[in-house]
DNA sequence: CATATGTCCTGAGAGC
DNA sequence: TGCTCTCAGGACATAT
């Protein structure tokens, strides 16, 4: 998503529209009219990526932060319906862009932050980037939790940037049984997590992330992604192992569906 | 303090 | 066919 928005970096803010939607309206921080106030004439100079969060640097130093969640797009290209339309911003410039945020599920939200405000509400939620953590200071922020291992990749303040689907794929390819204890995980454990975690959402990003049947997950361009294609284990419960050909098995951990190979993965 | 649960939201799909 | 029910999961508030 970000390096899809690229395109917009220098551009100047020319309107802030919220269109009106007969859904509920997504939670925009502070409300349209003062963000518009404040967005209006000001140049983006960075889009930059925190986790799950996509923000727009802006030149006055404050920050534009887009939380997609589950059905959340950040768009230059047009929307899969105008229903779910949720805020729009116009750039001026050549050739005429517009960057759109679009949620089907209106769980996403937007929030303006004044200069110098973003990094310390970026580090009380949010711990290392999966892409940049070591599998030392993994081990230090998760190796004493009783947690399964599974539920505990999901914890962005542990780690951020990894969700559902992509920690049952990281998991898969560890090796290791998503019900084991953090606790129970020696260090070459968490080595073969971090290696499992990196690869995964780099081939997951080389792929244009995963478009699931019933998500709608979409690049900037709102094209489909093709890494549900290559899926080890999510969704995939009753279907073959691509390993081993076992049965993959589905269950239940914090109310999130996990999938894995009960061969493949074994207790630690 | 660490961990667990409830809540929000809409649309797809199942079952009848 | 149209209704009801369940489910999907990311972040955060509240409970244990």
């Amino acid at each position: 998503m970000r390096r899809g928005l690229a395109p917009i970096e220098g551009r100047v803010i020319a309107a802030v529209q919220q269109p009106r939607c007969r859904c509920r309206p997504i939670s925009i921080n502070p409300p349209i009219a003062r963000l518009r106030r404040r967005l209006v004439g000001q140049t983006v100079a960075a889009v930059q990526r925190c986790g799950k969060r996509l923000i727009l640097a802006l030149a006055s130093g404050e920050s534009l932060v887009f939380e997609p969640r589950m059905t959340g797009l950040v768009l230059l290209a047009a929307p899969p319906d105008e229903e779910h339309l949720r805020l729009r911003l116009d750039l001026a410039g050549q050739p005429p862009l517009a960057l759109l945020f679009w949620d089907r599920r209106g769980l996403g939200t937007v929030r303006l932050f004044a200069a110098g405000e973003l990094p310390h509400w970026l580090s009380e939620r949010l711990g290392p980037d999966a892409l940049n953590i070591s599998w030392q200071a993994l081990s230090d922020r998760l190796g004493r939790s009783r947690r399964a291992v599974k539920v505990a990749l999901l914890d962005q303040r542990a780690l951020a940037g990894v969700g559902n689907l992509y920690a049952s794929e990281a998991l898969f390819l560890a090796g290791l049984d998503p019900r084991a204890p953090c606790s129970s995980l020696a260090p070459k454990h968490w080595r073969r997590l971090v290696s499992a975690l990196r690869r995964v959402l780099r081939e997951a990003i080389r792929h244009e992330g995963s478009t699931l049947a019933d998500g709608t997950y979409r690049n900037a361009l709102n094209q489909t992604g093709t890494y549900q294609n290559h899926h080890r284990v999510y969704n995939r419960a009753g279907l073959p192992c691509r390993r081993c050909g076992s049965s993959i098995e589905r269950l239940v951990q914090a109310q999130r569906s996990t999938y894995f190979c009960p061969r493949c993965q074994q207790p630690v």
